[in-house]
RNA sequence: UGGGGAGUAGCCAAGCGGUAAGGCAGCGGACUUUGGAUCCGCCAUCCGAAGGUUCGAAUCCUUCCUCCCCAGCCA
């Protein structure tokens, strides 16, 4: 897994300064000489899964804004619940940040700061505002109250200093069992925010921390945890998502109890795109439930299942700043991610030719044994790319979907008495079809004009079609892996009563070529480098390539004005 | 239902009292040795609804409607 090392993907990162509600906040504290004009954020995340493109969104804003001001950008592990967080998402997640092109100022792990946060709880013991309950967490539910009623009071909730002192040191000590009690803090039980009526603030779990291993018994809660982290990092600007607006109060509260760094919360709207599930726990399901091979399965919206894909760092952040940042809920259209990966892809991938679906064509009239060399343009939009040979001979593959021996309206490819053009090769017309008993064609007999090597037409004459080809006799020999969507619904959420999202897998999110011919320029290809197959799509060497194996994932076909003309026509 | 958020085109999204940016998608056309790329044009008389204030409202006020989040010892 992650093993494109190859591709740092680490260009320098251009702030694009697009508004948004949260730079505008930003600017505003810096107008107002807020924290001597210091900007400082971070990002946060649980290593309990790998990292996906709704990250990057956060990822880009956190670490964008830090660098637009001129200020810094922490990565802080937020490892407060050991039953869940591994070292190997960990790894993974500083390989994603990196690989997006961002580098953070401070490393640090909410674990680090299990020591202060224990000596902040005695603090608010002390003081009143916090005590150990023994209620089991069922009697904690019962207690609660609901959204409309007031929560009751736990009995446990007027012990003595001493006691509660007591309590939690014991607690600490591992004296307990879990779930025995908790220590939680004394607020107000019935708060109309419910995160207000007396939170946990720490539970009990004899569990192996992975950074701690055994040290603790107590494992502080997110809400007790997160302000403060924020706080002792001293960060200006904490930018979480909408739904911990409701965890806002208590962030402040835990803050001003404790008198310490007042970081404050902004949130912003999480990211959705139609056919795509971003929910780490969802994607873990899809991962050891085997509905696809691992978290970089290249059809998996995690970071290192996009790069394995083909995805340019640099698309991913145009994506994200041209999608914005606001607090509507929202689903963008996955064309929309996909124009700006082919856009950046445009730009940079080098052209080839290749040939996925294989038919034999012989050019009767071509000499038996010569092999000419025609010269090919790397890439059109890139002069500095250079050009390179490619070898032409009497027998070659052409795509089947360029031949049509009853072409429909508007198929301007190869058909019986046509002439196209071979691309960089010559004008070839298609004379005899040749078929096996059953009627498939077996293969394509035509015949060239000498005068247009190259492909060039001095007399002027047009043809209404230029068409990829690979000498057979130089070929080389891959495999070719499609994607399409992994889900069949825009919401794969959307199920019917008693199913779930597996319910809308889609079947052919897969699908694999054998036999496919590429130029010979791509036998040594390098896993992770990027092409494009002229008139196809995008595609990237696999992970699971070796010497003498070639192995392609499509990242993204081209623009297809054919197939929707096609489309059209059967409607 | 108590609390917290949000409603501008098919999808994102600017706009902050002076008469609806931009992008994606779509449609038309130009160009083309990729049906690619590029280029040009079209695409909200209207901003969830209804009232009100104002010379003037998507922007201010009132009421209503819809959607999202919160009742883990998850984050």
């Amino acid at each position: 897994m992650n093993s494109l090392e190859s591709d740092p993907g680490a260009e320098p990162v251009e702030s694009h300064g697009r508004s948004n509600f949260i730079r505008d906040a930003v600017i505003e504290d810096l107008k107002a000489g807020k924290h001597d004009g210091r900007v400082q954020t971070r990002f946060p995340p649980e290593p309990n899964g790998y990292l996906h493109i709704g990250h990057a969104k956060a990822i880009c804003l956190d670490f964008g804004l830090a660098a637009e001001f001129g200020g810094k950008c922490n990565l802080r592990f937020d490892d407060t619940n050991p039953s869940k967080e591994e070292t190997e998402y960990v790894d993974s997640i500083m390989d994603d940040v990196r690989w997006l092109g961002f580098q953070w100022d401070g490393l640090f792990y909410a674990s680090d700061y299990f020591p202060q946060l224990h000596e902040w709880a005695v603090q608010l013991i002390k003081a009143g505002k916090a005590y150990v309950c023994d209620l089991t967490a069922d009697e904690v539910r019962r207690h609660r109250g609901t959204l409309t009623e007031p929560g009751l009071e736990s009995p446990y909730r007027n012990r003595s200093v001493e006691e509660n002192l007591d309590l939690f040191q014991r607690m600490k000590n591992g004296e307990f069992p879990d779930g025995s009690r908790t220590l939680r803090a004394k607020i107000d039980m019935s708060s109309p925010i419910l995160s207000m009526r007396d939170p946990v603030m720490y539970r009990i779990l004899h569990m192996e921390h992975h950074r701690t291993g055994d040290q603790w018994r107590i494992y502080p809660m997110y809400d007790y945890a997160h302000g403060q982290s924020d706080s002792i990092e001293k960060v200006t600007h904490s930018i979480c998502t909408l739904e911990f607006e409701n965890n806002r109060p208590l962030y402040n509260w835990f803050i001003e109890q404790l008198g310490i760094f007042p970081s404050r919360q902004f949130e912003f709207d999480r990211l959705n795109i139609t056919y795509t599930l971003l929910s780490k726990r969802r994607l873990l399901t899809l991962v050891q439930e085997g509905h696809v091979k691992s978290w970089d399965d290249p059809r998996m919206p995690t970071l290192s299942g996009m790069r394995r894909r083909g995805y340019t760092a640099e698309a991913i952040r145009t994506f994200c700043a041209n999608i914005s940042v606001s607090k509507t809920n929202n689903t963008v259209q996955l064309s929309a991610l996909e124009y700006f990966l082919r856009e950046d892809l445009n730009k940079r991938a080098a052209r080839v030719m290749g040939v996925l679906r294989p038919l034999r064509v012989v050019i009767d009239n071509y000499p038996e044994d010569l092999v000419e060399e025609m010269d090919a343009v790397n890439n059109p939009e890139d002069e500095n790319m250079g050009t390179r040979l490619i070898p032409f001979s009497k027998v070659l593959y052409i795509e089947r979907d360029d031949f049509r021996e009853d072409p429909p309206k508007q198929f301007f490819r190869l058909s019986p008495g046509r002439e196209v053009r071979l691309r960089y090769g010559y004008l070839i017309t298609c004379g005899a079809v040749v078929k096996d008993d059953n009627g498939n064609i077996l293969e394509l007999h035509c015949t060239y004009d000498p005068a247009t090597r190259g492909g060039k037409t001095p007399d002027g004459r047009k043809v209404k079609s230029t068409i990829h080809w690979v000498s057979a006799a130089h070929a080389v020999d891959c495999e070719v892996r499609l994607y399409d969507n992994l889900f069949t619904k825009e919401n794969p959420n959307e199920v019917e009563e008693g199913q779930d999202f597996t319910a809308n897998l889609n079947p052919s999110s897969l699908e694999v070529l054998s036999g496919c011919k590429v130029e010979p320029s791509l036998r040594e290809a390098p896993i992770g480098s990027r092409y494009q197959f002229e008139r196809i799509g995008y595609f990237c060497v696999d992970t699971d390539s070796a010497p003498g194996r070639l192995v392609f994932n499509r990242t993204v076909g081209l623009r297809d004005t054919w197939s929707k003309i096609e489309q059209r026509g059967k409607k």
